[in-house]
DNA sequence: CATGAATGAGATTTCATTCAT
DNA sequence: GATGAATGAAATCTCATTCAT
């Protein structure tokens, strides 16, 4: 007896998820600015009055999205990677691998749309996208590349610079995918991208070392 | 040569670049959605009714302003790549060094900014942007690959994918820096990134081959 | 006579009570329109669905605000100026103290400036206080200073006109305090009001008559 | 050449003017908050849009007629109390005489009207009153009252409270008159009350002192 | 009786666009 | 050509009222 009631009982507690999923579909498919809260909550099934139950405006929808998103990404992925000492290529083909599959769901994927495209009307969002996700991946990464640097196992190479090097290139792939329409005729082709990206990343596009 | 006279006749022939000009500027700052057309005017020292004097609408501003940008670009650059034989390597550094020099000049930034940003509630923008650009590009570097590969000056590498390790880090370094104010400590480094990019892009990251 | 059982009864009876009392407090902070039921239903402890069972509409509250306390005001005071028969100044005297003192209590006060400030919008509730309340006091008092005036122990005064010149100067004192929180030093000084305004109304500010 | 073309040029100037004169109208009508701004803009013969081209709000438009209507009130009225050093009956007639007359005119007595009403939800409202007029018409009367028992042409009499004899009967009469709809039987009698209101002032209702 | 989630009509406010001058 | 006053459609947000539970 608790299944069963639950669908007449108000679902009180699931509203302010499924209205920001319907936010989340309706802010990427038309940007924030174009979209209208009434599309939001027909989107969602509900009233407009009942957005504004649970969000106290329209940007508190963004907030919202963007906060839910967050959560959980961070500390999770990172753990890996901060207290790892084997072989650096094997944490970056396994960070990019990862990386690949999670943005290979469209659902994964919206939120940094969203962010990347809101981004200028509304800095905090990328502030929070910067706290909460890159100040935490990207020393990390630094500091993988600058041990394997240290080890030997790497190049001598600048490891500020080699993280734009290792995560570019799988950014350009999407932005080529999402933004421009550019495909490969085989689709989406994450795991060409990622086999040709390891293999230039790892070994260079040249034959002979200079 | 009197001042006056040029000033006049200048102002009189420049006036819709001149609106466009602070079109660009008011939309990177706010956003196309935010920006007012009040404001655009003010910026470009006229009155709202001039602006529309000359361009039809508040979308016609975009429209123009990236018309304008796309015109001279794609054939300019591309002219070499297509019909370059040499090293290709030689061919990648001198591309990426002139896309550096210019992406260093924030008014050249602005344009892809302002795409990047209105590319969802604008479709047509981005295929603006595609046919103009990046098909013209994007081919003649992937066939510059292929022909190394086939010559045997680049390794066995995929040649459509390549080009997003090529263009990637450039990518990521200005995302980082412009969107989420990530930049190293001695500034936007672009020299820098170049340096280390082109190292690792030929050569890879790792120590030996496998 | 347990404590718990004379609550619960005294609470199901005395309801609707309470909620007047919540909606009367509500009403005279904010004003009528700018409060919300669900602040009223907040302030009567109780949810915004019982208040909805007790009175039909956010009006019905205020109606009912008004009728529940004029019920016991007209009648009441009137009776005794309506068959006096001694001083004039006597009865007024006392008139005065009894609406002084009744003034004087925060919560007496409120019903009239809550009509006072509704009367603009809701034209019938001027027309009931007017029928409830004055039509009853202004009668019985003009009739009582004509009859001073015939017995020779109110100077040949205009009955109807002096009404106001018994009723203003509390009215002012009132208003002054209530309105633009103009207090003497000493307080709502009710007292000394009432003793400057008997002693100017009976016998004038005038060292002489004329 | 002046008049003339005054037609055909748009009335800016006069517009504000116009807008808040419409907006006063309305809002003693109906109360400020049952007032749409539509039918503020209707009123004053303009768009919607109009209104907010010179005031940025609907509670600016409240703001605007008060200040409006304050500005040359004050200093105005009060030079002659302050400086006057006659018998204070003749300062005290000529004052009410004065605002029995402005009072007479419905345009004249509807800032005040409104200001009583929606004092409860903009006290700065009240606070602008009381700084601008009450502030310095009080301690003017206050002051003369004082001078007038000084000289033995008062009887003692507490100034303080006087003030309230002296304005009191007058804001009663308004009151019953436009709050109440209590009119003597020929009309509004503002020479009458008045005439009743100083005999009684100067000379009280009792045939003999005690 | 009692609740509070849900609704939707309606209000304020914004701003691209027009057009008389 | 040039202006900026004027418009009104459309968006955000509020809140009295309802009703399933």
């Amino acid at each position: 007896m608790g299944e069963d009631t639950k669908k007449f009982r108000r679902r009180a507690e699931a509203r302010p998820d499924e209205v920001l999923d319907a936010a989340l579909a309706v802010f990427v498919e038309k940007g924030f600015a174009a979209a209208k809260v009434d599309e939001v909550a027909r989107a969602a099934g509900v009233s407009k009055g009942l957005v504004y139950l649970y969000f106290p405006s329209k940007e508190a929808l963004l907030e919202g999205i963007v906060k839910r998103a967050l959560a959980p990404v961070a500390d999770h992925a990172v753990e890996g990677l901060a207290h790892f000492d084997g072989d650096p290529r094997e944490a970056i083909t396994m960070l990019l691998t990862i990386l690949c599959r999670q943005l290979s769901d469209p659902a994964k994927l919206a939120v940094p749309k969203l962010v990347l495209s809101e981004v200028v009307r509304f800095p905090e969002l990328a502030a929070m996208y910067r706290r909460e996700v890159l100040d935490k991946v990207r020393p990390a990464l630094e500091g993988m590349v600058a041990r394997g640097v240290a080890n030997g196992q790497l190049r001598p190479i600048d490891p500020e610079m080699a993280v734009r090097s290792i995560i570019g290139p799988l950014m350009a792939h999407i932005a080529m995918s999402e933004l421009f329409d550019i495909r490969p005729d085989d689709g989406l082709a994450m795991e060409r991208l990622l086999k040709s990206h390891l293999d230039i990343l790892f070994y260079g596009m040249s034959e002979a070392r200079p």
